[in-house]
Parts: structure tokens; sequence; C-alpha cells
DNA sequence: CGCTTTATTGACCCGAATCAAGTAGAGTGG
DNA sequence: CCACTCTACTTGATTCGGGTCAATAAAGCG
């Protein structure tokens, strides 16, 4: 199986070979975690980026009240924070929500990319573009959408995210959230966030349950989701 | 005044004279909008992007049932689409929120720098990331922050962000949101932002009235907005 | 000066939070 | 193999924040 960053590339650009095999000279240190571990810790100022290769993770924050806010669901392929290499501290921690295997790569590698690499150093920033058009589409979805459409809205695309990584097909996944960690991601408390799943069961478009989803109807889900493919850029196209 | 890109980029590492002239070079082509204008269309594919130079604009989200949803309050300096350069289509609008001067910035000249001006593309590409974590923390925000808090934490930002590029100074700025707006802003209803703005003025710690925000009291709005500058990355340094 | 947009206020009601209790598995250890 | 515990999930009761509807005041603006 290729590295799920070059798949996640390959799906919107073409890779030269050169460029596959840069990715997979910076992507040698490898590491595994457990679940429930940080991977990147608010506050810092990491020297190295971390790319999701298996497994879940969350970015949150915590309010002051203690309170979670997850801000995205990062599937492999995802490179949690590469933004670290252009920003001063890390405003957000990223916390495996699964077993995961990720792969470090250091700033100093990236930003010689940045300088022999145009091509391969843009699809990198796109690559954080589209995370930043997931994490703009989640704001209307919290703000505006009403419960079951924000459970509808991320079925669609966690599926979509994960086929494009080869680690979903037959509109089904497996995707280990609780649901506490639910009610953190569309900002309600676990009660409601439990009514809302159970109105979404009894549609009987989706089954969601022990940690796997499985779509039954993908048409309906996307309407009550709401959900168009658009922001994740999946047009192969020069870039 | 000098170019309000130069300032945002200038607050967060040195630019060289080279580089100044290149920004300088690509923003030549300038256009004026009154409110209420659309910038940037959802779902198209623009061959330029816009940088903001004058005035305010929201980027914003219609959803289905025509609720509108606001993911992102800009200002001077900020080029707000810069990632068409690198997405598909654009997933949102942008509308003129007042008076505005903006520069059109063609695609083909930004990537024929991201090819000749490594350190300068670096650059853009940190306020691409600067700007998706001004919308991650607005995740937070919208999700789980009282009422009066959101205000007091978009007064404290927008404050931060308008001084970076000598917009506001004496804890004072104008800002011509509408209380529509600010309700599209934080998914609430006009009728209870109302209610939360005159709570937040009770208070005492800002005057927030026809267009114009005062702040009295910095200290206090930062405790109860629980703002942290660490996500705009005002450090200077090497990028 | 009327007309439209924006801000404000009150009444009413519903969606969602909180509190509280109970159930179901999954693991752990005796 | 069963009691014990821990975590995740579910359900009911109660409360309250915030939405909706409606009317009015104030402020631009053509």
């Amino acid at each position: 199986m290729p590295n799920p960053l070059v798949l996640h590339l390959r799906r919107r650009d073409e890779l030269s070979p050169d460029e596959e095999e840069a990715i997979e000279r910076l992507t040698q240190r490898r590491q595994t975690f457990s679940e429930n571990q940080e991977l990147v810790a608010e506050g810092t100022a990491p020297k190295q980026s971390c790319l999701l290769l298996k497994g879940f993770a969350y970015r949150q924050h915590i309010t002051r009240e203690g309170r979670r806010s997850i801000s995205q669901v990062h599937v492999p392929g995802d490179f949690v924070d590469l933004h670290s290499l252009l920003l001063d501290k890390i405003d957000h921690s990223v916390v495996s929500a699964s077993k995961v295997e990720v792969s470090w790569v250091a700033h100093s590698d990236l930003r010689r990319l940045t300088e022999t690499h145009p091509h391969l150093t843009r699809l990198l920033w796109m690559a954080t573009t589209v995370d930043a058009a997931i994490t703009r589409r989640a704001i209307s979805v919290v703000g505006r959408y009403a419960p079951q459409a924000r459970l509808a809205h991320l079925a669609c695309e966690l599926y979509v995210r994960l086929s494009t990584v080869g680690e979903a097909s037959d509109l089904r996944f497996r995707f280990p959230a609780t649901q506490v960690d639910l009610a953190d991601m569309f900002g309600l408390s676990t009660v409601h966030l439990n009514r809302s799943l159970q109105d979404l069961r009894s549609t009987g478009v989706v089954t969601w349950d022990a940690g796997e989803i499985v779509i039954r109807d993908w048409d309906r889900l996307v309407d009550i989701g709401q959900f168009d493919v658009t922001h994740l850029s999946l047009k192969k196209a020069r870039r």
C-alpha cells in the first residue's frame, strides 16, 4: 500500500517519480501510538510535522472551563500539523483517536523541499488549504445545521476522504469516535447527541454503531447532510 | 501607507527589498467596490486572487434553507481567496462589508512566484495558514463559548489584526457589521445577539455602537473572550 | 419627508443542557 | 467462571438558553 500522503496528492494532481521519491525519503521516521495519546501539544513550536499514516486523530482545543472542542477529524494521509512549519506555536493539540501510525517529517527537510521542489511545495500548500476548507465548512455545519444534518455531513465527508486514501469502500468504514467525541465535534451535549444519532438512525439511511458506519442510502444521506464534495478539491488538475 | 499585505507579512518575518518589490508588482490591478458586492463567487474557479487593501469583507456560505453563515471577517492585508490558486472551486463567497479597495493578482503570476521566490512563497503559504488558524479558533468559539464571549473574542481579534496593518490604534476601530451580520458569524438569532451585545456593553468593558468599537478595558475583554493571540503568529521569525 | 434598513423590546415556546438513573459490554482479577 | 469495575450508551425529568413571532423605535437614505 503506498504512502497515504502520496494517495492524497495523487488524487488531486500528477506526481512525478522524483516527487514520490522525495515524499518517501521525507517520511522515513515512523512511530506508533496507542489511543488517546497527544501527538502534537498545544502551545509548543515543533521542529517536525506529523503525517498520519494509519488510524484516526482529533485536532482539539480545551476551553478555560474545560470544555473540549474538536475542530477536525484526521484520517490517514492528513499532514495534521504541517502548518507548524510556518506558524509560531501550535494553537491546538492533536490526539490519537485510535491506535495510529505516524511519520515525523523534519521542518528543515520541508523547508529545503520548498527551495528545490516548487510543484511539490504547491501540493503541500494545497493540502493545508484543503484542510482549511474542511474547517471552514465545519463552521457552517456547527453554526447552522440541525444536529442530524451535522452527523450526516460528517459521515459523508469521512467516507469520501477515507475512500481517496483507500481506507473505505462499499459505503462502509470504521470510525471509532465515541458519542462524547461526536458531541465535542458539534458543540452538543452527549445526551442530545445521543438522541440526534438515534433520529438519524431511525431514518434508515445509515447504520452507525460499535465504531462502524454503514451508509444504506448515499443520496439521502448527502441530502440530509447538505453535503457537497466541492470543498475537498478532488479534481485531478495541474496545480 | 505601504501595501497592507507587506505590513501583514513584515509583522511576521523580514521581507527583502526584492520581495517587497515583487509584491508591489503583483498587486498593480486595483478595483473599488461599494458595500455588499460579491468579490468572489461560490462555485467558481477564479484565475486570480483577491487581496483586500481597504475596508472589510465577509467570507460566507448560504445553506439550502437560506441561512447565512459567516466563517471569516476579512481586514486589509488579507488575501481573501489566495487558496483559490490551489483549490478546484471556491467553496464560499466573499462579500464586501463596506466600501472596499482590492487588488487582483493573477494566478499565473503567483504560480511563477512559487518557482522563483521560495521564501516569499512560504510567507504566502503562512498567510493562508494564519487564516486557517483563525477559522479553527472560530469553531471553538461558535461551538463552545457563551454568546458574550464570542463577541468579546471577535473584538479582541479584530483589534489585533487591524493594528498589525495600521488600521487600528488606541483601543478603538471602525467595524461596520450589523447585528444581523454578527448573528450570522456566531450562529445566533438577531434577537439573541442583540441581547448578548447588550449584556457585553453593560459590563462596561467595551463600547460597540454605530459601527465603532472602543475597548475600555482590554484585560477584562481578553478575559471574557478567552482571547489568546498565539494563533495569529505575530512573532517576527525566519520562516 | 416618506421608505427602508437596523436596532430594540416583549411574549411565547421549543430545542438542547443539565441532572440523574439505569443498562450493557468489555476487561480484570480472584 | 463469576463478581467487580469501568466505560459507553441510553432514557427520563426538569430547567433554561435561545429561537420565533411580532411590534415598535431609531436611523439612514433617496
